[in-house]
Order: structure tokens, then C-alpha cells, then sequence
DNA sequence: ACCTACCGGTTGACGTGTCAATGATGCTAA
DNA sequence: TTAGCATCATTGACACGTCAACCGGTAGGT
């Protein structure tokens, strides 16, 4: 009995059992609802959640195109992920890939027609799945709070990995 | 103003832009947390996430010992994922497979010296990592909440994809 | 001018996940 | 008996992510 109820996680070092249960829910769910929404993405449009936020950061820029790191800075990427990603999407005509006019050693990505269009087909389904999913699943309450948490987390998360 | 505060979320169609924002802060965070717990694990021990809650399942396990479908059934994995995942972790040694004795065609997974050691390596910062990118970043109320959260969602889950 | 250091971007290797197809084996019904 | 058929597990092809190495070009200091 080295630890009795203290003032409440004073010097604790683990997760109680009921903590741990808590959080393997809430990760594992989470992660499951994400991969179902990846999936209703690809059955309704055949876009991967990262295609859409490629093109919908292309679709809102001016010119519908954008350099490659501002893109990758933009979506929060690595510009190695990004990188292959566009390779991906090239080859399925979702985007092009051009030397930038402007800027030496810069590469510019233009939204392509096939691209806006697979983009505008996506919106509406995808937006109904975020919906369904997740919306409709909490009480006003609920989101709030989850809004809260999520922020509390990443907060910490920036407090411990400060970028 | 075809939508003026209605009862809550009537008949509508698509999140407000409030909710869309929140559940963006809360899908990536949740990602981010993953992600960061992933590279706490690979620095503290070399095993993944994955690596982890195979060889949690097999420790706990008689023996330590599972016919393959009942470790997948156990962590909820298909098989055909547990199946690569078991032949990357035997490679590493961590993990060993057999033609099971009493089943004909089932396959036995065992842990390895190697594989206990891992996992007894493993488990203490695992859990301290938990604490302090989860339960240390909420409080109390938020913690119960997000098991709340968590609940709510993986019943919504259940009721549209029933299984 | 030259060396270096950085910067934007790509590439390769590899771990991971899904899907669909394939063995291999036992069960059942004609 | 044997022709299906379900079940257990593996495999191959591919998408996705990370990491580290690399390449070409610009900029700074000497």
C-alpha cells in the first residue's frame, strides 16, 4: 500500500485499470471510425482521405495550384509523403506536376480537370459520412466535450514535442 | 435561411462548420496521438503498436501459445493482416509458428525467449507513455468523457455496419 | 572563384494495411 | 465415393507512411 487515494495522480507513475480501459477504447474507436470513413470515401468517389485533402487544398487556392511545401505545409505533411503522394496521383490524372515559373528550384501543383471533378463528386457524400459517423453519434454535449479533448490533447502534445 | 435553428439537427444534411472544425481537431489529434505513442514504443523497445498487442495477447495466453484465428479473433485483426504481421515478427524472432497439434490445419503461434523479453522490456514505458500523452493531458471529468465518447461512437459503428 | 551549407524536392528501402486469390484440409450431401 | 463447400492460413499486388540518402541549385563566407 504505498499509494492511498493521493490527492488525486500526485506522483503516480501508471494508468489505473480504468484509465487504460478508457484509453484503448477511445484509440481503438477512433481509429475505427477513421478507417470507415476511409472506406466510404473510396466506395463513394474512389478518393483516399489524403486525396481530398490534397484536392481540397488545391480546389481553395488560387489558381487551383500550389507550390509542393506550401501545399505540404498547408495540409501539415512531410514533403517526403507528399512527395510520393502526388507521384500517386499523377499517375491516376488527379493533379499535374510543373516546374514553377516563378521560383528556381520550386515545383508547382495544378488541380487537373479529372481532379475537380473527383473532388466535387466527393464533397457532398464525404461531408454526409462525417455526419452520419461521427455528428449524428454524439449529443451537442458530446461534441463539445470532444472538441475540448481533443484540444487539451493536443496541447499537451505540443507542450511535450513543442514544434 | 432555409435552416433556422431548427429543433437540432432535424432533417439536415451536412455538419455546420463548427462541427466539421471539431471533428477535424479531433481526428487528427487522436492521429497524432497514435502516431506519437507508435514512435514512445519503437524508441523505448523496437516493437510497434502492433508487435505490442501480439505479444500482450500471447503472454496473457496459457502456454503462451494461440492458434492463429483465435489471436486474431482476440485483438480484433483480419487474418490476413495477422498473418504478415506474425511473418515480420518472426523474422525478428519474436514469435515463433507450428503446425498445431490438436487442430489439423491450424497454425500455433508461440512466444520466444526473445519475444517475453521484448514485451517485459516494453510494457512499463508503454504504460508511462499513456500516461503522459493521455491521462495526464485531461482531467478527470474529460477522461470520463472521452470513455463516453468512445462508447457512443462504437455503438453508432455497430448499429450502421452491425457485426 | 571556391568551398560549404542549406533548401526544395525526389527516391529507395522497408514496415504496415487491405483486398482478392490460392492452397490445404476437413465436412456433407448426392 | 466423390463432388462440392466451408474453414484456416498464406500469398501477392498494391496503397500508404517514415526515414535516411540523395540531387541540383542558390547563397554566404573566405
Amino acid at each position: 500500500m504505498t499509494e492511498t487515494t493521493p490527492g488525486r495522480r500526485g506522483g503516480r507513475q501508471l494508468p489505473t485499470a480504468q484509465e487504460l480501459r478508457i484509453w484503448r477504447d477511445f484509440i481503438e474507436t477512433t481509429a475505427a471510425l477513421s478507417s470507415r470513413l476511409e472506406s466510404r470515401l473510396q466506395g463513394d468517389s474512389s478518393l483516399s482521405t489524403g486525396d481530398y485533402a490534397v484536392l481540397l487544398a488545391l480546389s481553395e487556392a488560387e489558381g487551383q495550384a500550389m507550390r509542393s511545401s506550401e501545399l505540404a505545409a498547408h495540409i501539415g505533411w512531410e514533403r517526403s509523403r507528399l512527395s510520393h503522394h502526388l507521384g500517386r496521383m499523377e499517375r491516376r490524372g488527379l493533379i499535374r506536376r510543373q516546374e514553377c515559373a516563378t521560383v528556381p528550384r520550386g515545383a508547382e501543383v495544378l488541380l487537373t480537370k479529372a481532379g475537380a471533378e473527383a473532388f466535387g463528386g466527393a464533397t457532398f457524400p464525404h461531408l454526409r459520412a462525417i455526419r452520419e459517423l461521427f455528428v449524428d453519434a454524439l449529443t451537442p454535449d458530446q461534441i463539445a466535450a470532444a472538441g475540448e479533448i481533443a484540444a487539451a490533447l493536443r496541447k499537451n502534445l505540443d507542450v511535450l514535442y513543442k514544434e
